[in-house]
DNA sequence: CCTCCACTGGAAGATCGGGAAG
DNA sequence: CTTCCCGATCTTCCAGTGGAGG
């Protein structure tokens, strides 16, 4: 039943973008002078989870590895990598400078000197989550490589924009910005229909079907494929040649499952006790909550310790901050 | 209006852990 | 082995904010 299995990866990066021609020309646009052997224009994607902009940036990438001979690239998760010495340390890796550097204790320094000393073809990297980013001067040193150019991929303008220092986002004030906004359903249907044609044996599975998943997913497509692909892996297992509508009811509830797990997964262990408590009480006050928090850990880390794991996991979109100063409460998100 | 105080988040310094040099 | 050095993490201290209650 599954002919293609990769093209059923949310990571894979299709050879045609559906739905996203205004953004595309955009980029493409802002990217144009790399073609002629120059750098191109910073440039910002945004907006929410599976819109399609590592998509999109990736996709971009191939299309101009087909077109210029001389070019690095180089794709960098800042919520894996967020500190300034492993950024800059994979920008340095994609250009092969860190022959040299193994040791944690390389200071900063060494590494941004060494990045202002390439002088190599243009270097486009893609930075995603970068409002994951601890240090946001890295940015600053990062601008200042005149061959790089920098793709930004974050969630919101507003909240990168209010981190960055003044250095930096007047680096920036030139950038191009581009939001993505949520998929349709027609348009999510649409990626499906993509993927399902190249993935799937014909019939397997109906459009009504495919707009269920759509609806499920509400604009992520990352969702609607994990859901698509759950489904065809457990037809498969059981022997069917298509897809019924409970399997993929069972699929889209386990597809949720699997994906708040994975963000629970990215978490420490006090931070994970923290949602826990949070999301047992609905709206909790800051000091209920650093209370229950002493009282289910051994060793409780400080309350302002405390505050910069809960402002984490804000950015992070798992839990949400009402009010300011006294007023405030947490609760979970969705 | 004023004072109190729970809460926030910046800054600076201490501590941890790992890799390298002696 | 010890010592040193670095980034990362955590604590300590504190100024600023704004709602509650006199």
């Amino acid at each position: 039943m599954i002919q293609d299995a990769r093209v059923l990866q949310s990571e894979f990066v299709p050879g045609d973008i559906v739905r996203r021609d205004a953004e595309l020309n955009a980029i493409t646009r802002a990217l144009n002078p790399i073609t002629r052997g120059e750098s191109g224009e910073t440039t910002c994607l945004f907006g929410p989870t599976g819109v399609g902009k590592t998509c999109t940036a990736k996709y971009i990438f191939e299309r101009l590895r087909e077109r210029v001979i001389d070019l690095n690239t180089n794709y960098i998760n800042c919520w894996e990598a967020p500190t300034k010495f492993k950024i800059l340390h994979q920008v340095l890796d994609g250009v092969h400078k860190t022959v040299d550097i193994h040791r944690q204790s390389t200071p900063t320094d060494v590494l941004t000197d060494r990045l202002h000393d390439y002088d190599g073809p243009p270097y486009i990297v893609i930075l995603d989550e970068v409002d994951q980013l601890h240090d946001t001067r890295t940015l600053y040193d990062l601008s200042r490589m005149r061959e790089l150019t920098m793709i930004l991929i974050a969630n919101r303008e507003e909240e990168l924009f209010a981190r960055l220092d003044d250095r930096v986002s007047s680096r920036l004030k030139t950038a191009t910005c581009i939001d993505f906004d949520p998929y349709s359903t027609t348009a999510l249907v649409a990626i499906l229909q993509d993927r399902v044609q190249w993935g799937l044996e014909e019939g397997a599975i109906t459009t009504s079907q495919l707009e269920t998943i759509a609806e499920t997913a509400a604009g992520d497509a990352r969702v609607a494929i994990g859901i698509l692909r759950g489904a065809a892996r457990q037809a498969m297992q059981d022997g069917g040649t298509e897809i019924t509508d409970e399997l993929i009811q069972d699929t889209v509830s386990h597809a949720k499952a699997e994906i708040k797990r994975q963000t629970l997964d990215r978490l420490t262990e006090d931070q994970r006790v923290l949602f826990e408590i949070v999301s047992e009480n609905g709206d909790i006050a800051p000091s209920d909550l650093y209370d229950a928090y002493q009282n289910r850990v051994d060793e409780p880390k400080t309350n302002r310790m405390v505050r910069n794991y809960l402002s984490k996991m804000c950015q992070y979109n798992l839990i949400v901050a009402n009010g300011e100063n006294r007023g405030r409460t947490y609760r979970t998100k969705v």
